[in-house]
RNA sequence: GGAGGGAUGACCGAGUGGCCGAAGGUGCUCGCCUGCUAAGCGAGUAGGGGGUGUCAAGCCUCCUCGUGGGUUCAAAUCCCACUCCCUCCGCCA
């Protein structure tokens, strides 16, 4: 949730936020909402006032005055309530309009939509054609997936893992999560169920409701990443300044309906509907977020860059970061097949949008403050494993990433 | 699944209709005292919103005693629903 009082005194609150193109006219239908509630809460806390110090005044009253004093109170109370009823309708108006209304783009991110990202570096050698098989056509003829029967028992865009890309994938997430403890990540594995507070208060609902599975008659949703839980991890707490910054990284499943993206990605495994994933999820004091930024996307490199997988990296374009981010970085792997740059793992500041319905504070000398919150992807395991098979396959052979082999346990597969 | 008990500030804990945003204690901060430390003494110390302000201190005000409703002139206190925790019984491992 944006800032009202940001948006009505920072002329560059306003201009970070029509950046991201909304729909015209809606800052300013927020700011007359705002406008009018605040009139009305004004009135209301005027009477409530009132009210206050006429009920102490009862409660002092000598017996005989007291009958006067209720019914005088009691007037007050209607009048009161009249009042309540408008600015309970005032809350309501400003808060559906206030929910549509983006994180500012910070004044970095380049203009523009999905292909205006600014490319800022490429890293690694990208090979001169694509490989002999694609990561679908690989996976089938090493027995890496195993789509048929799965489709069968849950439908498209399902697929079991198998075998030694088990292995593989197990070792993706050991590999990955120790080096996340050796730079001050905690981890967590959270719930992937929860309840629909928590996907509002992560941001996610009502904008992504249709990306999302509903369990248990609608009391429970799967987490499409897990930075859902790792946010509600201190919902509503107060941070001592020197606890920030807070990491962790989350190690779960996650689900995504992917609705609209019929006829996309249909091969292998590179879009399902469920995956694991590794997630950076970090608590930072406003004034380090933009370098803990930074640090976050240097992780995400160097893991890409010691997989040996050839990648860019890309300052999302406004129209494409998202509600909640105020700038975002995507790091686009290499993939043979396609002959272009797809994503892998990206990661965004939300500065304190989310931290605001949150209720996420760090205590400070000059008072309390919003954090900041951050996320980004270590792992995305599948869609790692999509990658590996393309420059690791040697005809009828895998070859295991070096960095991995200490984890697996075996150098390479062939069939 | 059945029966009962509970949720109060950073923490412990008192408070069953009005002078309670809340006793007392712990912790923390500042000061005094003391070779140092400890102890002792004194003062301060919840959060969030709105208004006003040289948006800085301050001042005014509203809301918050698990969450949301209700009763009442007035609710931490009474009623209802929900969430969570504990105890006992049952069940399962």
């Amino acid at each position: 949730m944006i800032d009202l009082r940001a948006l009505r005194e920072d002329p560059a609150c306003r201009a970070g936020i029509e950046r991201k193109r909304v729909a015209p006219g809606l800052v300013d239908e927020v700011l007359g909402a705002d406008d009018h509630r605040r009139r009305v809460l004004a009135e209301v806390e005027a009477l409530r006032h009132r009210q206050n110090l006429a009920s102490k005044e009862i409660g002092r009253a000598a017996p005989d005055e007291r009958a006067d004093r209720i019914a005088a109170a009691a007037a007050l109370k209607e009048e009161l309530q009249r009042h309540e009823q408008t600015l309970a309708a005032a809350d309501t108006a400003l808060r559906d309009l206030v929910l549509r209304v983006p994180n500012p783009a910070d004044p970095a991110v380049p203009d523009g939509g999905e292909d205006d990202g600014v490319v800022l570096r490429e890293v690694g050698t990208r090979p001169p054609g694509p490989p002999p098989l694609d990561h679908g056509a690989f996976a089938d003829r090493m027995g890496f997936v195993e789509t048929r029967q799965a489709v069968e028992m849950s439908g498209s865009r399902f697929a079991s893992i198998t075998r030694e890309a088990v292995l593989v994938e197990l070792a993706l997430v050991n590999w990955v999560v120790g080096r996340l403890v050796a730079e001050g990540f905690v981890p967590v594995v959270p719930p992937v169920l929860v309840r629909e507070q928590a996907m509002e208060e992560a941001g996610f609902f009502p904008t992504d409701r249709t990306q999302v599975y509903e369990v248990d008659g609608g009391e429970l949703f799967l987490v499409g990443t897990s930075e859902i839980p790792l946010s509600a991890l201190h919902r509503g707490e107060h941070f001592a300044a020197d606890a920030l910054p807070a990491r962790y990284a989350g190690i779960s499943p996650c689900f995504r309906r992917e609705a609209g993206t019929y006829g996309k990605d249909t091969t292998g495994i590179f879009r399902v509907h469920q995956f694991d994933k590794v997630e950076m999820f970090v608590y930072a004091a406003p004034d380090g977020s933009d370098a803990e930024h930074e640090r976050i996307l240097a992780v995400e490199e160097s893991i890409v860059a010691d997989l040996g997988l050839p990648y860019r990296v890309v300052d999302i374009a406004t129209g494409d970061l998202g509600a909640a981010a105020a700038r975002k970085f995507d790091l686009e792997v290499w993939l043979p097949s396609e002959g272009r740059y797809r994503e892998l793992t990206s990661c965004s500041n939300y500065r304190d949008f989310s931290a605001r319905r949150l209720g996420t504070r760090v205590r400070g000398e000059s008072g309390n403050h919003l954090v900041h919150t951050l996320n980004g992807t270590a792992c995305a395991v599948g869609r790692t494993l999509v990658f590996l098979w393309e420059h690791y396959q040697d005809g009828d052979t895998f070859v295991v990433p070096e960095v991995l082999r200490p984890y697996t346990g075996f150098d390479a597969v062939t069939r």
